[in-house]
DNA sequence: ATAATGGCTACAGCGACTATAGGTTCAAGC
DNA sequence: GCTTGAACCTATAGTCGCTGTAGCCATTAT
C-alpha cells in the first residue's frame, strides 16, 4: 500500500480551483514545490491539499496572498501565542469594515440618484447631472 | 485677452488627480487629444476640465471606465431619452449591492470568528482554525 | 500502437492606474 | 541673452490575483 498522490487536475478538482492558480501559488511560494514523476509532471500529497484549501478559504474571506502566506507561516510556529494572527484578522476586518462603509454610502447616492431621474430627455437627465457636478452630492464619498 | 489655458499639471491639480492619470484617459480615449504648444507640451480648455471632472466623479461612484466612456457619449447625444443611461446607473447600482451583500456577510464571519479567539496559544487558535476547516463557517461566501 | 486526455513552460492580458528612466521645454530671475 | 529648475515629454515596467494561450511532452486506456 502507497500513500496517495494527486495530480495538479484532481488537486485542483479538489479545492474547487484552476490547475494555473495552484502553479500560481507555487510560484508566489505559498505552496511548496511538489515531487515529480519521472517524467516531470507534479504529484501531490494531502498536506499539499489543506494548504491549498487553508490558501483558498483565506483568499474567500479577503485576505491578501500575503496575508495569508504570513498567517500560513504563523499557523506552523505552534506553541507561540496568536497575537500576530489576531492582528492580521484585526486589520482585514477594519478594511473590510471602511470598505462597507464607502459601498454602503455609494449604494445611497446611486440610489438617490436613479430614483430622482424623472426619465425624459438625455438634456435634462438627472444622472448626467449629478455626475457633471460634485456638488449634487450629499455626501463625501471617496474611492471604493 | 486669449481663452484660458492649462497646463496639464494644472488640471491635475483643479481635478486631483495625477498627471499619468490625465495621460492613461487620453491613451483610453476618455479624454480627446489636446492642443500641443510647439514644444510638444498639451494644454488645455475648460471643457477638458469638465470632462476630466466627470470621469473622476463617475470612477468615485464605481463606474468602470467603459461604463464612462459610454456615459460620456450619451451624454453629449441631446434629445434623447435617457434609457440607455438609467440602465447603466441600474446595471450598476446591482453589482454595488450584490458586493455590499457580500461583504456585509464576510463581514460578519470575520467579526465571528476574531470573537470567538481565545488569544492563547497558536496551537489552538481559533482564526487558524477556522481558515483550515471551512465547515466552521455558519455561511457560504463567494468572493469578495 | 495509437489516440485522447492531461500535464509542462513561458508568456501575454485584464483594469485602472502608478512609478521610473532618460530626455526636452518652459518661465522666471539675473 | 543666459541659466536654472520645475514641469513637461515618451516609453516601458510594475501592481494584484489570477486567467488564457501556444506549442510541446507525458500518461493512460484501448
Amino acid at each position: 500500500m502507497t500513500i496517495q498522490e494527486y495530480t495538479i487536475g484532481e488537486l485542483a478538482k479538489l479545492a474547487h480551483t484552476k490547475v494555473q492558480t495552484i502553479r500560481y501559488y507555487e510560484q508566489k511560494t505559498l505552496l511548496d514545490e511538489p515531487v515529480r514523476t519521472e517524467g516531470g509532471q507534479r504529484r501531490y500529497y494531502k498536506a499539499a491539499l489543506d494548504k491549498l484549501k487553508f490558501i483558498r478559504h483565506g483568499r474567500e474571506m479577503g485576505f491578501s496572498l500575503d496575508d495569508i502566506k504570513e498567517l500560513l507561516l504563523l499557523s506552523e510556529a505552534r506553541g507561540q501565542t496568536c497575537e500576530q494572527i489576531d492582528a492580521i484578522a484585526n486589520a482585514h476586518l477594519e478594511r473590510v469594515n471602511s470598505r462597507l462603509k464607502r459601498l454602503q454610502s455609494l449604494q445611497a447616492e446611486l440610489t438617490r440618484m436613479i430614483e430622482s431621474n424623472q426619465h425624459g430627455e438625455v438634456a435634462h437627465c438627472r444622472i448626467i447631472e449629478v455626475l457633471q457636478d460634485h456638488t449634487h452630492c450629499g455626501e463625501d464619498h471617496g474611492e471604493i
